[in-house]
DNA sequence: CTGAAAGCGCTAACAC
DNA sequence: GTGTTAGCGCTTTCAG
């Protein structure tokens, strides 16, 4: 399969292919005539422009890389498809990968994406180490992460005010009327989740309450580990708390399910409150009250933050915390 | 920023450009010495290769597009995550694009794609008419059709065998002794709806049974066009069937939410099936009987189909239609 | 306004 | 084994 060239096309219109170049990249002064006429010649030959040769001169493929941890949490997919339409919004195509949650993998396709030569990249990083590893390739391609799931590094983030979403829901829950809430599904790893356990620590301490935790060991979050978690909370009755607030919705489906299971309901023996916002939560019989991340929020911003660098050749960071809200459903009651 | 080149290792490393090229690519003759040392060089140097610059002369980017018609859709962004992750495993990456169920945006993403020189293209074809619209472009680039939604086209397709789906549907229902089925959510611009619904039509004959329509006038699915139309269905009382069939997973989850406003418990009250198996599906408290198609395995077939046209230049047209399954959760029952 | 030609970084024939 | 060189299709000076 052969495709057409501007050679080609230069050929037929008895013109130099630099002139066809000109008629078709808008660019360059050309007459108006030629210019109509070769426009029609390579629309009846079917001919497409070759933005790989261009990329080649241009140093520029308008692409982006977006690296996930886990493209089955829901959380991640719908990041990523705001991710992919605000780029798209401003011109550039997206290319997906996945780290899986790991170091290794993530600095693998992190190299693939600078070998594909993208404008930029947008990561969300798999563990604290993340910048530490992948630092040396940062130095050589715009990149910005999703996430302030980093203290104090110099890179550029957006991500949800964690501390803020915490002591909006706890609040909440005490505005209820709660006293004995626990804080569900912690992952020691991760930083975000203890940033997130702060704002929960701080909020109860404000209000003489005992703060009180289920860790999840696990290095991610799924509904299965938030329903193994919830099964082992559930055995020892009578129940000592009221409240429940998982640190994701995924958990939180989780402690549904073994809710269910037990017995117990929701929200009239437990109020339950979920963090994230994902599509689940607002699906009937789930109707899941939950602090929101503004994905889509997030997304347009590190888009954004990333192609003001790539033109700008601005090299300041970018370090924005967006304001959660809380989402009111029906999983939560006055106690 | 400037990338590391092949010249400038040949440089440091005293010899021509060539012969780096042949210690990175693997191929050609080259003494392991001069290779070991090379590779040292070119670590140390940061050197990343240039796969725009390789696309170029190998004529190859091992990159494939896939064009779904919605993401936001679940069962779009299950297929486009198995899809991606197929490619993966077959050693490409994969241009993620949106139709938004338009034929002349399918048109426009397409070009895009064939612009990026992808080597092969995976479509969820918006409408019948996409072949139509296509067929230019399809006569450029491999490309393969995932969903049967085209009658007797010439193009490679796989998908679920939807016929027999909702055969299997209809039959189950009909062994759980329901005899008042209605098929929901039709819609009448889908080639897939209608193969779906005839498997439903015969199934009712060959029993005796009334076939009972409530259709679906957008060109799209979705939990709120479901949600509208069961409220319409569930508003006449009492209720004259005893079991809805729903085209989509989607729509029977709009239909929980009717049933729940309007008092009407399922199972007990009536039995609801859906289709697709969509990661939905199986969340507690939802736990809805389904007709699965199989999305990995679709994704799998279509991708190594892909890959093999691309390998072996065969011209020859796959198609092939996978067998769906049952997946029986707690949303039916005996009547 | 248009043509000629260099060159983006790489691979692959062809020499030696 | 290693070097030389001709492109891949395009954009972009530089001439004219």
């Amino acid at each position: 399969m052969k495709y057409v060239t501007l050679k080609d096309i230069a050929r037929v219109a008895e013109v130099s292919y630099a002139t066809v170049s000109r008629a078709l990249s808008g660019s360059g002064e050309i007459g108006e005539a030629t210019r109509q006429r070769i426009l029609k010649i390579s629309r009846d030959m079917g001919y497409t422009t070759d933005y790989v040769a261009r990329a080649m001169v241009k140093r520029s493929t308008r692409t982006l890389g977006l690296i996930v941890t886990n493209l089955n949490n829901p959380f991640m997919s719908e990041l990523a498809n705001f991710s992919e339409q605000s780029a798209r919004e401003e011109g550039y195509e997206m290319i997906l990968c996945n780290s899986s949650h790991s170091l290794d993998q993530e600095k693998q396709v992190f190299q693939l994406l600078v070998g594909r030569r993208v404008d930029g990249i947008i990561v969300v990083p798999a563990e604290q180490e993340s910048y530490a590893v992948l630092s040396p390739y940062i130095a050589q391609v715009p990149t910005v992460f999703i996430s302030e799931n980093i203290r104090d590094m110099p890179v550029s983030f957006v991500s949800v005010d964690n501390y803020a979403g915490s002591v909006l829901g706890t609040e909440y829950l005490i505005s209820l009327g709660h006293r004995d809430i626990i804080y569900f599904g912690r992952r020691l790893v991760s930083v975000t989740h203890h940033l997130r356990a702060e704002g929960y620590i701080a909020t109860c301490m404000k209000n003489s309450l005992r703060p009180r935790f289920a860790d999840n060991p696990l290095p991610s979050t799924s509904i299965q580990n938030g329903y193994e978690l919830a099964v082992r909370l559930f055995s020892k009755r009578p129940l000592d708390f009221s409240a429940i607030f998982a640190s994701s919705d995924t958990n939180a489906l989780g402690i549904i399910k073994a809710a269910d299971e037990a017995g117990i309901r929701i929200p009239e023996d437990v109020s339950l409150l979920g963090f994230d916002n994902i599509s689940f939560a607002d699906l009937p019989k789930i109707e899941l009250t939950t602090v929101e991340q503004p994905k889509q929020q997030m997304a347009a911003r590190a888009v954004s933050a990333l192609v003001r660098r790539i033109r700008n050749e601005s090299d300041e960071l970018i370090k924005e915390k967006l304001p959660p809200r809380l989402v009111v459903r029906r999983s939560c009651k006055k106690r």
